[in-house]
RNA sequence: GGAGAAGUACCCAAGUAGGCUGAAGGGGCUCCCCUGCUAAGGGAGUAGACGGUGUAAACCGUGCGAGGGUUCGAAUCCCUCCUUCUCCGCCA
């Protein structure tokens, strides 16, 4: 969410930023009559409420003179009337105000890429060599269905299409996968580690930015209001809503590793095989939170701790700056991580490090203090894939993949696989 | 899931015949005095937050878990919800 105050008194030159994004700006015109109508209503309001204070207290008086009040209570009877009046209309402008700002996307840095699409994006850097193989490199379920480690097809008839049994090794790859990166950024890159609950209620999700525009999109619990997590962004930023920090307590870094649960409503079609788009996936998520100052080099490190990850894997990847046509509703600035994928002979995105400065702040209510006494200012919230599990153990399988079928564990995972180097064919 | 009790400021806690209580008292914290250390004692200060008006000083409004209602006026009365605690049931 925007400042009311700063969309206030910047309000064209905000309009020309929020266009490069390609934003209908239907809704974003009607901002300066509504607050304008905002402010006047409560103008209105508080000064009858003022006078209402006033003459209660002069009523009180009297009644305690025994002297007679009738003629001010009568007088204050109708004033009741008018402040009930206002305070509704003014709460149906509130609501509509609010509406209208909680949909309203976040301003791109001016370092992002002016842009329309994802075609728009920029590398900003590639790591790792590109494997060579001397046979055709498969996709990644047809190397599990050899390997027997993943099953589409019963989690089919026992869910639906788009969840899948992880089995046997393959299971354990996906559970070495998820503690070899909780272990890497708690024990290295200073993060502490959460493991948090994965449903969420309507306020966490407005909080982080979900809601109310992207509601189809996630999965929801009807009777009690409850939404499956869609990334442990949600319940982990939202850790600290509604609170007032303490400057020496930042940066604040969480990694957590949650279960997502996406919808993945208007993707049909796309991505239909393997486990590259499914309704559940695990992740393991990094969460900064930090003086606005900072925000900028913070982007920069959490996106370096994604990185390690599949660096320590020796997976090849490109660093991809999104431009503002493709940026995200909440985000300010955000990269993406692409892995290569052989099968698919381009790189996937196996990651997403975003920098929200204080738009998911302020809808959550997330501040610091920089000293006692001072106002407190909102803090800067960063988060980042570190990283998509389950396309990451897609990842494995198609550049770790050999002739006969097997697939080569990495290195630095096989303490987590009690050893095992290699998944060899059933 | 059933039955009870409770939610007041950083913490504990008083406050129902509705009005001079936006909130007694204590602890903690800050400052000052006294005390050569320590212990103890004395005094002062300690809602924050949000919103409106204003260049500003400041003034006004909201605010006693949340949201409604009754009333000229509500921490105090009524309703709904949330959370916590105790007991029972059920489970992992």
């Amino acid at each position: 969410m925007l400042d009311l105050k700063f969309v206030r008194e910047n309000y064209d030159e905000i309009k020309k930023k929020l266009d490069k994004r390609g934003e209908d700006l239907a809704d974003f015109e009607k901002f300066p009559s509504l607050d304008e109508k905002r402010r006047e209503l409560i103008r209105e309001t508080e000064a009858l409420k003022a006078k209402r204070n006033e003459v209660s207290q002069e009523i009180a008086r009297k009644k305690r003179n025994k002297e007679d009040a009738d003629a001010l209570i009568q007088e204050m009877r109708e004033v009741g009337e008018r402040i009930k009046d206002l305070d509704e209309r003014l709460r149906a402008v509130e609501e509509e105000l609010d509406q209208l700002m909680l949909s309203i996307p976040n301003i791109p840095h001016e370092s992002v890429p002016v842009g329309e699409s994802e075609e728009d994006n920029v590398e900003v850097r590639r790591w790792g060599d590109l494997p060579e193989f001397d046979f055709e490199p498969k996709p990644h379920w047809e190397i599990a269905a050899k390997l027997g480690i993943l099953d589409f097809e019963r989690a089919a008839k026992v869910t639906g299409s788009r969840f899948v049994f992880y089995k046997g090794l393959g299971a354990r790859l996906e559970r070495a996968l998820i503690n070899f990166m909780m272990d890497l950024h708690s024990e290295e890159h200073g993060y502490k580690e959460m493991w948090p609950p994965f449903l969420v209620n309507r306020a966490s999700m407005t909080g982080t930015g979900q809601l109310p525009k992207f509601e189809e999109d996630a999965f929801k619990i009807r009777e009690d209001d409850y939404f499956l997590v869609p990334t442990a962004e949600v319940p982990v930023t939202n850790y600290h809503r509604d609170e007032i920090l303490d400057a020496d307590d930042l940066p604040l870094a969480y990694c957590a590793y949650s279960a997502n649960f996406r919808s993945e409503a208007g993707a049909a079609g796309r991505d239909t095989r393997g486990l590259i788009r499914q309704h559940q996936f695990n992740k393991v998520e990094l969460v900064r939170f930090v003086k606005p100052e900072d925000s900028y080099d913070e982007l920069e490190k959490l996106t370096g701790h994604a990185e390690r990850v599949l660096q320590l894997l020796g997976l090849p990847y490109r660093v991809v700056s999104i431009c503002t046509g493709d940026l995200g509703f909440a985000a300010a600035k955000k990269y993406d991580l692409e892995v290569w994928l052989p099968s698919y002979h381009t790189y996937r995105e196996i990651s997403s490090c975003s920098n929200f400065e204080d738009f998911q702040a302020r809808r959550a209510g997330i501040r610091f203090r920089r000293e006692p006494n001072k106002k407190p200012e909102y803090v800067h919230t960063l988060n980042g894939s570190g990283l998509a599990v389950g396309r990451t153990f897609a990842a494995i399988l198609e550049n770790y993949q050999q002739a006969d079928g097997s697939v080569v564990i990495p290195e630095a995972l096989r303490p987590y696989m009690r050893g095992i180097e290699r998944i060899e064919p059933k």
